[in-house]
DNA sequence: CGTATGGCTCCTC
DNA sequence: CGAGGAGCCATAC
């Protein structure tokens, strides 16, 4: 059962995001969609919410794009809000985001 | 520093 | 419901 992330893991992985030379946005919207619970999804508009950025939908997309941390970090957990997938640019592609998505029972894929 | 691009969102047709 | 146009923001060049 490796697929559930200790807090021992996620605390190492928050620590490697604050050593990880980025721009304090970046780390935000990564620290933000970790915090995402399972089984859940949030959309770009709140993840820019959450960090101060209510308008920066799009810079969130970019953040995730860029993000490092691939799949160990939730950003198959962010959707767009009409509940498309929107896109991934991690392994797999957008497949592997819609994979990972029903794997948490998340039917909000329409 | 100005231009070009997006894992967006909203509005109109 | 799908296509097109317009904002808005951060990043890369």
């Amino acid at each position: 059962m490796s697929k559930l992330i200790t807090k021992f893991q996620k605390n190492r992985l928050l620590t490697s995001i604050r050593s990880w030379k980025a721009t304090p946005f970046q780390k935000k919207v990564w620290r933000t969609i970790l915090t995402i619970p399972p089984g859940e999804v949030r959309s770009y508009e709140w993840v820019a919410k959450k960090i101060g950025h209510p308008r920066a939908t799009r810079g969130v997309g970019s953040a995730l794009k860029k993000n490092p941390f691939a799949p160990q970090v939730p950003c198959h957990r962010v959707i767009r809000k009409d509940g498309s997938l929107g896109g991934y640019s991690g392994p797999g592609g957008i497949s592997q985001k819609m994979r990972l998505l029903k794997k948490e029972r998340i039917a909000s894929i329409a």
